[in-house]
DNA sequence: TCGTTCTTCTACGGAGTGTAGAACAAATTG
DNA sequence: CAATTTGTTCTACACTCCGTAGAAGAACGA
């Protein structure tokens, strides 16, 4: 699935941010304030509709072509794609073991307690397939 | 850090499998016994060495440049290598908590367990920075 | 010193990404 | 309906990363 670039990542991020789907435009002005403190630059519309194409066709973003203008937002969760990202990785490997004892080991106590609990939680939802 | 390339991706499989340190030329050789079954296509040397070169300069590959011929080890294992990776990617995101949940959702019944055995080990070496 | 072995330099083509103008389509309004 | 405004698609270019490797240079054994 590769990793996005920084535009692709910013946008994403505004909408995983939004509550509702946002249009092109909206998306800009939000960029826009984003990046007054960085690099404040604004950015052409077209590029917006250019790189949304992009995640739309990555299957990252849902548009909606029934209204004008096109509405836009993520097709999944931020947790869950980060959650699919970090499974991904995780199945590249060869020890699977080996790697989530590292992973714990450079985890927060706060989220090792978290975890923990969220095992607790799914301990008897076995899994079906 | 970034996703590795296909080529970039093999070395580093190999480099990880092995014991030894290797020289371009023993990991060519090595890959080329990968790839017979697949696209059986013998590489280059200097293809191999110049990946080399690219993962040195990301600090993923380390070279013994004190033997002729240099001789060359991944820098971390696989396990901590990935285990880096999926921290990277959870820290990426906003709400780790969230994450963490839909991570373990989708985590093979014998992987929580695995967790829970770990998570019951670490839990008194609390981190210190 | 001569050849062999190994490394470095240089380079190119393809893919992905940031960037946006030009051209086209739709909606709004006079 | 015609003109203007607003929005979308097409096309394009530059830059970086990666796979690939030849040519040229360096080191070592005979």
């Amino acid at each position: 699935m590769a990793q996005l670039g920084e535009l692709e990542r910013s946008i994403m991020d505004a909408l995983w941010a939004s509550e509702n789907p946002l249009s092109a435009t909206e998306l800009q002005e939000y960029l826009e304030e984003r990046a007054r403190e960085t690099s404040g630059k604004q950015l052409a519309v077209t590029t917006v509709l250019t790189v949304l194409s992009r995640l739309e066709h990555k299957s990252l973003v849902v548009r909606d072509r029934t209204v004008r203008p096109h509405l836009y937002r993520a097709s999944s969760s931020q947790a869950d794609h980060t959650a699919e990202l970090m499974h991904e990785i995780l199945g590249s490997s060869t020890d699977r073991g080996e790697v989530l004892a590292r992973f714990l080991g450079s985890v927060s106590p706060e989220e090792a307690a978290a975890l923990r609990g969220l095992l607790d939680q799914t301990r008897d939802s076995g899994r079906s397939a």
